[in-house]
DNA sequence: TCATCGCCTGCTCATATGAGCAGGATCGCC
DNA sequence: GGCGATCCTGCTCATATGAGCAGGCGATGA
């Protein structure tokens, strides 16, 4: 295309999509033909020229999502807009209301769901709406009693989803994180730990977060890791973890000794489930969201454009 | 429209923009009637839900074009886009390349054509083509011989664009402000300085920009102002200049002895003229945009989106 | 309870747009 | 300069979209 060619088709785009004119019109006013005008317009949206956006929090981008699953081998993805986004907390929002209406749309409605914790899953929690569904009862994959006084957020996102959707919640009695191996291990020979944990490896669909790798994670704040223990898993590669485990960019186990006394269904069991559920937004979970696809971590992913743009680009 | 409908529009949307899917076929997925698929759609554009841009440098806008000329009463109005723009430079010379444009399409093609000079001027005279216009003869309708080693671009400004559109142009050989009322007169009854005021006054067209009252104008650049004098201008009320004439917000002259000083058409002789064509753009010169506008200094107004917003906020 | 109003729906018909094709201009290549 | 290949143009026809309208539905007030 030439240049008189390019300038011609902004001129039609302009008339077109600004003034409301037909291609009838515009071919006489540029003394055109109409096929002229609408090739040049095909033109124009192919080479990039004419961009369309939806502005809406609710609004989704469908060819990052086709693209995650035809070029990632996802099952399923959802990705928010970040358009007109101001605050890493309304992208949070967005991505957790995505998760929420994501969840309220599965067919066939899962008779049990597992959950893990965090601030991503307490936000999915509050957004879903009263009766999302009817009867789903939900199970905690990982430790989650809290040590300070942040205690008790796990276990309410775990009966708030559960309440929501009109069934009970199993709560899994146990930190999320041992000081040592013998007593991860008594934890895990309880009866009752054991049983949970047997129920949750049973659950029909899975829904968790991943954390980054840094000083704000939820493990520092509820006390399970200092920030010192952070830096010593990011020198040895850690980008992130999921359900309480910490995983480098290839998805592999960072520390396994520290993984041996962390509760909760293994990365192997997540990984052999049909419908895992990964909600992962913001940029500073670029790298753990990346590790957790290419690692086959979850059949679904929600998420935000800009990390879509990440996992797709490399 | 309940929240129920405004999610269906947004998800409607994002089939027909994103996946190139019909109206009929998003109905059957959606579970509605084309129909209703069309009205959504409709409400979705109309609410703003959707946003069309046209990313290029040429691009234009086209309704706020219509916008300044239905509520400013000009007789027309360039606006330029500004997506995507990174600096006041790219602006600049966008705008100067619709300036360009603008005159090269002008019907009729007028036959001596009253030119101002300074950067603006300059960056026009650049981006026109050769052959632009057959026989446009150019003349200066300010004083323009620089004091200092800028001198010769107010002068190679009106050759230029002369050369370039298959004319010759007059100079006005005077600097632009006199630093005594009787100099400025004698210079004005000098025969050819009168004869060049002349035809200046006859011109089928003007071209001109505007300056801010600022410390970078070219007044100071090229010694005919100092920085205080400049001060002294913005403490009366100057935005900024017109043909080296200062205005307050209002259009009128600042300071008239500082004006009787001034070589070249006044201000009531360009505001008579039928044809009087201002090429105003960047953030700083808002003010300054506003008085000419306002004061009826010109007919066509050339500039870019951000000041054409200014301009019809007020 | 019922009449009335106004909005919403799904239709018909007119118009706008896109797909595909045959002829012709243009370009490069010898 | 002649020749073929390629691209481009303007058409026909099929499809998609928008305007406008009649009927139905629910809300509202007597």
């Amino acid at each position: 295309m030439d240049e008189i060619d390019e300038l011609l088709s902004i001129r039609a785009a302009e008339l077109y999509y600004e003034e409301n004119k037909t291609q009838d019109e515009i071919g006489q006013a540029l003394r055109l033909t109409r096929w002229k005008v609408g090739r040049l317009l095909a033109q124009a949206k192919q080479r990039g020229f004419i961009r369309i956006e939806i502005l809406h929090p609710r609004a989704r981008r469908l060819p990052l999502e086709r693209r995650l699953r035809d070029e990632r081998g996802l099952t399923d993805a959802i990705v928010v807009s970040t358009a007109g986004v101001q605050s890493a907390e309304e992208l949070q929002e967005r991505t957790a209301q995505a998760a929420a209406d994501y969840l309220t749309a599965l067919r066939p409605v899962p008779r049990t769901l597992g959950v893990s914790w965090g601030r991503t899953l307490f936000e999915i929690s509050q957004h879903l709406r009263n009766g999302w569904a009817t009867g789903v009862n939900v199970v905690q994959i990982n430790g989650g009693v809290s040590l300070n006084r942040r205690a008790g957020t796990a276990a309410a996102t775990a009966v708030a989803i559960a309440q929501k959707g009109g069934g009970s919640a199993t709560l899994l009695p146990s930190p999320a994180i041992l000081e040592r191996l013998a007593t991860k291990e008594a934890i895990e020979s309880d009866r009752v730990v054991a049983g949970v944990i047997e129920l949750a490896r049973s659950a029909d669909a899975y829904l968790f977060s991943a954390g980054a790798a840094d000083h704000n994670s939820v493990h520092v704040e509820s006390g399970y890791l200092s920030t010192a223990d952070v830096d010593v898993l990011v020198q040895k590669g850690a980008v992130g973890d999921v359900v309480g485990r910490y995983i480098d960019s290839d998805g592999n186990i960072v520390d396994p000794a520290l993984d041996a006394r962390t509760v909760g269904l293994t990365l192997d069991e997540l990984r052999s489930t049909p419908l895992a559920i990964a909600v992962i937004a913001g940029t500073s979970k670029h790298p753990v969201a990346d590790a957790v696809v290419r690692s086959g971590l979850c059949s679904v992913l929600v998420t935000d454009e800009a990390t879509a743009l990440h996992l797709l680009d490399g």
